[in-house]
DNA sequence: ACTAACGGTAAGCCATTACTTACCAATAAA
DNA sequence: TTTATTGGTAAGTAATGGCTTACCGTTAGT
């Protein structure tokens, strides 16, 4: 059930955006701040749905927060994408069935 | 650059659920609006957003459309996730890198 | 030809949400 | 102990988006 604020939290795009920086560098809200088109508040706001999505993690540093990708978040939606292929195929042979009743 | 309307795609509730209604067989709009608590229009909408996000495909069948799953989409997907795997390896590497300098 | 069924589109409404500025708490530095 | 830096939260606003009803075109059946 987790996938469902997955896919909501990088639905945003700017959202996505960070979450794609800190994939390349875990960062602080501060330089996150700086590398995107919105205030810094907007950020924090980004990152606690990220979080509260389990997608990142943070890291008290003292005065600041280093915010990094957690790759279980990530690991529970490929589980999803995955359930869909086996689908994919009963859903096949459920058509073909189909196709056969209707002739 | 696909990824960005399929997340999009799928936050929605209702959307993933046509979705996943698709997958388990492929339906008609009439069916899927029975089986689903919003109006056929409404389905209509979202099949309309899927099929942009190159998630469904129709078939037309005399007077009704018969709606299925395309896997493409997906697998779009599941490319991206990989590619944060190796991203979230170097992501590692860099923050030792990281680490190291600030000591 | 007429009637019914299927489904896509338009217009309008309401809820959600992404953003801003203003404010406040906590840590670091002087 | 001030003063500055960092960042989370509150409140308010504007835009996005999902839903409904109403309408229209197309195909099937009679």
């Amino acid at each position: 059930m987790a996938y469902q604020e997955i896919f909501s939290a990088l639905a945003d795009p700017t959202r996505r955006h960070i979450f794609e920086a800190l994939a390349a560098e875990p960062q602080t809200v501060g330089e996150l701040a700086k590398s995107q088109p919105v205030s810094r508040p907007a950020v924090s706001q980004h990152l606690k749905v990220l979080q509260s999505a389990d997608l990142v993690s943070v890291e008290p540093r003292g005065n600041s927060r280093l915010y990094s990708i957690k790759r279980d978040g990530l690991n529970d939606l490929r589980k999803y994408l995955d359930s869909f292929w086996s689908d994919a195929l009963s859903a096949y042979g459920a058509e073909i069935e189909r196709q056969m009743k209707l002739n």
